[in-house]
DNA sequence: CGTAACATTTAACCTCGGTCAAGTCATATC
DNA sequence: GATATGACTTGACCGAGGTTAAATGTTACG
């Protein structure tokens, strides 16, 4: 395929398997841990020693920082495209849905095999029509064009003191069903809810909405993120 | 890259290098002769070696009809996936035009990155929001999805008797500089027009259109088609 | 502390879609 | 009808991104 229109990914020479690498190291180590190689290969769907070369020739591209048998982070290289990536895919989900009209939980797959493709006039124009959101239908943050993330910190559902009020401004989870749960229950970024209470020993949270009182599983309530009102 | 969701192509195991080449033969065997091994290869960017060694591919895989030294023909089963490229390829073009707003010079490249990247659902969506159109921007052609395609013949305007008024229904150029010429003429699909004159010995061709009189180069004349009226 | 269990890397190999150089075929010309 | 010319194919090779099997590092645990 002819790389010579996708700027973004010509100045680099970078290609679709580079830029799911970055990507998921990205998320991976989000939380500030190196990410382990079977984790990268397991999200790919590749063998771990796939992996593991890849890995490597990636470290020798300066895109990642590999300390063997430890794990790998992202040079500030690699970072960068990372984030243009992500741009990208979190610009199309949010076209899909607002202006295709897929639903929430059918975008992330859609989005993932169209983020290695488009150029940087579809970028741009997708952000134009949607009005430079800053947000994914899930409420991850887009970054912008340079890489910056806006500063928001949303609190986990699960850390919202009893009696609370609050509006969801996220829905963590790639896992099209479990989406679809939590969508089908009204939770989504922007509703707004008060935290009723969490019952012991892996008990349900009890929140409620408009729509009256939800009991919620951990694993549910886990991936839900909010703003206290 | 992940084929699980695309089942236009997983049905068969096809990959972008194969959609490429079946496009491009397509396109070349439209006029009903075989297509060369250096056409093929130059539309695509590769050298002849390349194309003839993924064409001999293709044949074992009975997608192509090859002839050596002869040319290339598509085979029914690789008409039906070239078929199906193409109707992704005219609806992308379509909804990047109709949707996106991009203009009619700019989106063929577009699509064509495009065209092997998107899936079922994808390609019914942006059929489903243009009206199930029939041609893409330039006038071409959309085949259904079942690979048939609306029997219209489009006369070339230089058949046209003097004195005959039409209606321009296709615009057969992928060269970007000439479609944007053309268009700023006015000259699109749905332009009314009559038929002035052609002067001989490679003189331009006179046509009448709303906003005046227009004197067309052979080149630009000869790739407008359009239905008498 | 030694070792079992597991994660990671390396080695040898594969397929795909290319390249270049050399050889082969088809044809136009004299 | 021999031959020059250009199109086409073949052969040897390459790089990317995989695979499996074997080797090696890390860690937990009795």
């Amino acid at each position: 395929m002819s790389t010579a229109k996708h700027m973004h990914r010509e100045a680099i020479g970078v290609n679709d398997a580079t830029l799911h690498y970055l990507d998921i190291v990205y998320r991976l180590t989000f939380n500030g841990e190196a990410a382990n190689t079977s984790e990268i290969a397991k999200r790919l769907g590749v063998t771990p020693s796939g992996a593991s070369v890849m890995l490597k020739r990636l470290s020798e591209r300066k895109l990642v920082q590999l300390t063997p048998y430890k794990g790998a982070t992202l040079t500030q290289q690699g970072r960068r495209i990372a984030l243009r990536t992500i741009r990208r895919h979190r610009l199309l989900e949010m076209f899909l849905v607002q202006v295709m009209h897929f639903a929430w939980h059918e975008v992330d797959e859609h989005a993932h095999t169209l983020e290695t493709s488009i150029n940087d006039a579809f970028e741009e124009r997708m952000d134009l029509m949607l009005g430079h959101p800053t947000r994914c239908p899930h409420g991850h943050l887009i970054p912008a064009r340079d890489g910056t993330l806006p500063k928001v910190v949303d609190v986990p559902l699960l850390d919202m003191p009893i009696g609370t009020s609050g509006v969801i401004r996220c829905v963590d989870s790639d896992e099209s069903d479990l989406l679809k749960y939590v969508g089908e229950q009204g939770l989504m970024p922007g509703t707004q809810f008060s935290m009723r209470g969490i019952a012991p020993y892996g008990g349900p949270v009890m929140v409620e909405t408009e729509h009256g009182i939800l009991s919620l599983g951990l694993d549910v309530a886990g991936i839900i993120f909010a703003e206290i009102i």
